[in-house]
DNA sequence: ATAAACCTTGGAGTTTAATCTAAGGTCAAG
DNA sequence: CTTGACCTTAGATTAAACTCCAAGGTTTAT
């Protein structure tokens, strides 16, 4: 039996992240001592680990809250329900890096558009990309008057 | 001049959002009319654009406040200023995608690993992987008693 | 004059996963 | 018998970016 301070450590969780899953309806202690402290058993520690494991993989507690309800009655759910959550969330997951790979490459252009220099910001490409609609990034190298400029390298806009 | 809900169509947005960028000090109108209504000049319009953009890019409010404030006093920046923030939320975007590759990554073996069958989710290959500590994926083509399994296309783990 | 569509404000609710606080009870060691 | 480490509870707070609500005032068209 673990104490919930014991347990938290044990899987390098906090006592309070135990009781906040009880409270949410992950995790109960399957008893108490005496004088009201939780116990927890070896169940109860897989049990928290199934949770860790599942969140380590990118579900949020209520798809994990999900996915439980199935592994205690297992025998009444086939492999397409389960199958059907990941997916679901591998679905959520890929739709979610494409948004991020649009940043990624729009971050990226901007980067490589800007001298990053100390001269002012007044003709920064950056901004300026801001200010207007275009997705065409000009080129901030001429704007500062530096002829041999050493920030040219930078400067990879199709303008 | 736009009232808050001409202006709201115009950039498609809500006239609750500009509400919001008015409390948290993006946007305000430059004036109101006699009976309180908020009034939007043209200028107003381009800044709320500017806004749209730089969230379009992934840059959060905190961050696009940052941005507007050096747009509007552009002499006192340098573009390193000005890149410095585009690369650290660069990074900040490039860590988020690893994470969501690592969920990828293990999402699709788990998926992969499994049938996806309506046989009982008892022996199922994703269930038995977030019971156990193992990276290593069964499958569980075997395990459901189908010789011919029609699912052993799905079975693509390393056991 | 009255209905529809618009606007005002302050404040509450949403989502996720904790994290923290206050005020107090329990346990083991010295 | 007191100190320190641990535990209890309920409830407040955090981040982010809205979104919605109630209760009321304004504008426009018929």
């Amino acid at each position: 039996m673990y104490r919930i301070g014991e347990l938290a450590k044990l899987c390098e969780v906090k006592a309070d992240t135990l009781r906040f899953y009880e409270k949410h309806g992950l995790l109960a202690p399957s008893s108490r001592s005496d004088s009201g402290y939780r116990l927890y058993n070896e169940s109860d520690a897989e049990r928290l680990r199934f949770i860790l494991r599942a969140k380590a993989v990118g579900f949020t507690l209520a798809e994990i809250t999900e996915l439980l309800s199935i592994e205690l009655d297992k025998s009444n759910w086939a492999c397409a329900d389960v199958k059907g959550l990941v997916d679901s969330k591998l679905a959520q997951v890929n739709e979610k890096i494409s948004e991020l790979n649009h940043f990624q490459v729009s971050l990226q252009r901007l980067s490589d558009a800007c001298c990053g220099g100390p001269e002012s910001a007044e003709h920064c490409s950056i901004l300026e990309a801001l200010e207007s609609n275009t997705d065409n990034i000009k080129c901030e190298n001429h704007a500062h008057h530096h002829d041999k400029s050493q920030y040219t390298k930078n400067c990879q806009s199709k303008g």
